[in-house]
DNA sequence: GTTCTAGAAC
DNA sequence: GTTCTAGAAC
């Protein structure tokens, strides 16, 4: 407690008290208590009924407020006033006749949220799961008012029995009674956000419920409740205001093998998720130590600045490593925070077991077939994790591009998760300068620092993908998803393997073996439209934007978005990204420009539009197109979780990926797969999690975040000039 | 009661 | 791909 004694018994004043606290934490009742039974005259201010009624803004809550202190009354400022900027400009309305007091109702998230949900007809109109979303994203923004923010006293209430304390302190004041200054009721660490908002979200309940015992640890936001709230994902993980990650002090090094991850008095500090990760390309790729270094501590000291609440571990196996101890030097004296990150010695497949390290997620330094064996740390981890990563790779990706990572949730029949705890292996791809590998970069050291910045970004990204992600990564099971796909594709089953319907990420043996059409039987009757209009353009002169002797353009007959037009091959046989081969390529550049070209006609009579370039992996529609949409995604034809998905998860391939992909390796990259498209919907933009699709539709049109960094990079967003891209 | 999803038919 | 609709979810 921290009793100011300047405070005056006796002596005539005026208060103004603010409340502080979320949407449900009580405020108005607060009021409403103390006005019913206080002698004091009290005006409510209250910004949701300000205006006859309506909402207002806070400029008329100050002069509101103003006036009634000036008419000798006592002011409640009943808003949420949860963060700095709210509160400003009522502190300067107190003076030496106007105490100002804030009442912080800090209760659980959980029960502001229930309140929330539950009432109707409240002034705010903030009902339902929307309820449940702005709750969190309020709380997590919070910041909570001190003294020196210019309040004569702040009550701090965190459960409602300290509510009732203060309430009937309130009420209690006589005009000549003045209550003591100072900050009152004890503050423990920061409130973490309710886990229970993922039940608004049905998609992210399932799983809990689900899968709760096979896959309990899966789940390491479980302990963490501050990582679940799907609204605001961003804004919690990307923060870069630090101060919430309470980590213990952890030093260099005071890990090692046979020491224990300390869990203090942090109920979530032992399960801070952690990304292991060995140094990418220094091995058998034989990248220069002392660059390698130098880039690794760059690209985490820029992640752990982004990231709140994440540690990063680099992992080798011998105790005298160079890069360990290269990495060491250079994060000890780029001051990097060792309880965010730090070095350990030991095997990466026994951090738990042998190190007393948990680490959810580790990098393996793969190959670019994402195959086992080879050697060092990739050989390790594919042992160690036995052949359920091997088949849960197989089903995310085929091969790795270098500068690249992908995440493969580990299936809870692995003894790496079993075992290790270990949920997510990161695949990873660096530059190679060993000219007995592929793609030798033959010392090309421009070239190599920044194929291994991109392999460390798209880690870290990937990792950060996964903290924000959640529960909704979960383990693939095996046995009932196999048999569940072919039944979609009615008709096809005898022929699942090549064409573009078949169950999975493409085979590389696969892509040559089709193409005259005759092994393409799964199209139905209504997927021929394009193809019709392909080979026949000329019948249909009056829907199409643009015929030329190798493409045609038309719009969407469903459009999903404002604008959003189809570049359709004209090439007999080819019908979708699965049947594109070397030879395509001019094909796909032509199409990408002429998208392109559409693309900023469109953006000269509207310049506020943002294009997308790209394929889908497993398209409907018969005869390979390249979808050209506007990312407003306003249109009555999105109508389901679906059509969302096809173009808002990796199921979308982005043109300029699909071309990259295939000049290096003959094929386009798919990700075929039936999770992505009844994936939970997320915004495009900030990432947040809807329950269905009207309220994600609601929610994108108005959104202003700006777009995620991989949508960023590599000219993926076609918009005008000015705003600006960033090149990788 | 209304809203929303998801499966079947086309 | 869409439309229709039963029934689940709210």
């Amino acid at each position: 407690m921290d009793v100011d004694e300047t405070s005056k018994p006796n002596e005539e004043k005026l208060l103004l008290v603010m409340l502080v606290g979320a949407p449900g934490s009580g405020k108005s009742t607060f009021c409403e208590e103390v006005m019913r039974s206080s002698t004091r005259p009290w005006v409510r201010v209250c910004q949701d009924i300000i205006k006859n009624g309506k909402a207002g803004n806070k400029a008329q809550c100050l002069s509101s407020a103003a006036e009634a202190l000036k008419d000798g009354k006592n002011v409640f400022i009943d808003r949420c006033n949860l963060d700095r900027e709210q509160r400003s400009g009522f502190t300067e309305l107190g003076g030496p006749q106007i105490d100002v007091h804030a009442i912080v109702l800090d209760l659980p998230a959980k029960l502001c949220i229930s309140r929330t949900v539950k009432r109707s007809g409240h002034e705010g109109n903030l009902q339902g799961g929307k309820a449940a979303a702005v709750v969190n994203r309020m709380l997590q923004k919070k910041e909570l008012p001190t003294l020196s923010d210019g309040f004569n006293r702040i009550t701090f209430c965190q459960t409602e029995s300290d509510v009732k304390v203060a309430i009937d302190t309130y009420s209690a004041l006589g005009p000549l009674d003045n209550l003591p200054y100072g900050c009152f009721g004890q503050k423990s660490k920061e409130a973490k956000v309710q886990v229970d908002i993922m039940k608004f979200f049905k998609k992210a309940e399932a799983p809990v419920v689900a899968e709760s015992t096979e896959n309990c640890s899966r789940n390491f936001t479980s302990q963490n409740n501050e990582m679940m709230d799907p609204c605001n994902k961003d804004i919690e993980i990307f923060s870069s205001n630090s101060d919430k990650a309470n980590l213990e002090p952890m030093n260099v090094e005071t890990i090692s093998e046979g020491s224990t991850v300390s869990h203090g008095d942090n109920a979530f500090m032992g399960d801070v998720p952690t990304l292991a990760f060995p140094s990418i390309s220094t091995s058998d790729f034989q990248f220069d130590h002392e660059k390698a270094a130098e880039i690794i501590v760059e690209k985490v000291a820029e992640f752990s600045n982004k990231l709140v609440n994440v540690r990063f571990v680099l992992v080798d196996l011998s105790r005298g490593s160079k890069i360990l101890s290269l990495v060491k030097a250079k994060a000890a004296k780029k001051h990097l925070d060792p309880r965010k990150f730090f070095t350990h010695v030991g095997d990466i497949t026994c951090l738990r077991s042998k190190g007393g390290l948990h680490c959810a997620v580790i990098a393996n330094a793969a190959n670019w077939r994402l195959k086992p064996g080879g050697g060092g740390v990739n050989a390790a981890i594919f042992k160690a994790a036995g052949p359920a990563l091997e088949s849960a790779t197989k089903e995310r990706a085929e091969l790795l591009l270098p500068g690249n990572a992908v995440a493969v949730p580990l299936p809870s029949s692995s003894p790496l998760f079993t075992r290790e705890g270990v949920t997510h292996v990161i695949h990873v791809l660096g530059p190679n300068m060993n000219p007995q590998r592929p793609d030798c970069l033959n010392n090309d050291y421009n070239k190599g620092c920044k194929i291994l910045r991109e392999a460390y970004t798209s880690l870290f990204e990937t990792f950060a993908s996964i903290v924000r992600t959640g529960t909704e990564q979960k383990s693939k099971r095996d046995a009932d998803h196999g048999s569940e796909k072919s039944k979609k594709y009615k008709g096809s089953q005898d022929d699942v393997e090549l064409n573009c319907t078949g169950t999975k990420v493409v085979n590389i043996d696969s892509s040559n073996k089709k193409s005259d059409g005759s092994l393409n039987k799964a199209w139905g009757s209504w997927a021929q439209a394009l193809h019709q209009i392909a080979m026949h353009p000329e019948k249909h002169k009056d829907e199409l934007l643009e015929i030329s002797e190798d493409v045609v353009v038309l719009n969407d007959l469903y459009p999903k978005a404002k604008k959003h037009v189809l570049v359709l091959a004209r090439t007999k046989g080819l019908d979708c990204l699965a049947d594109v081969q070397n030879d395509h390529l001019h094909l796909l550049r032509r199409m990408h420009d002429v998208g392109l070209k559409w693309a900023e006609k469109f953006l000269h009579e509207n310049a506020s539009l943002v294009f997308r370039l790209g394929y889908h992996s497993a398209p409907s529609m018969r005869q390979l197109h390249l979808h050209v949409i506007s990312q407003d995604f306003d249109s009555k034809h999105l109508k389901n979780k679906k059509h969302w998905n096809s173009f808002n998860t990796d199921f979308f391939r982005d043109s300029v990926a699909v071309i990259d992909e295939v000049s290096n390796y003959g094929k386009a990259i798919l990700r075929d797969d039936d999770k992505l498209l009844s994936m939970e919907l997320r915004c495009h933009r900030c990432r947040s999690a809807h329950p269905n699709i009207p309220r994600l539709k609601s929610h994108i049109s108005s959104c202003k975040a700006s777009f995620p960094t991989f949508l960023l990079q590599n000219g993926r967003l076609v918009r005008t000039q000015g705003e600006v891209n960033i090149s990788s």
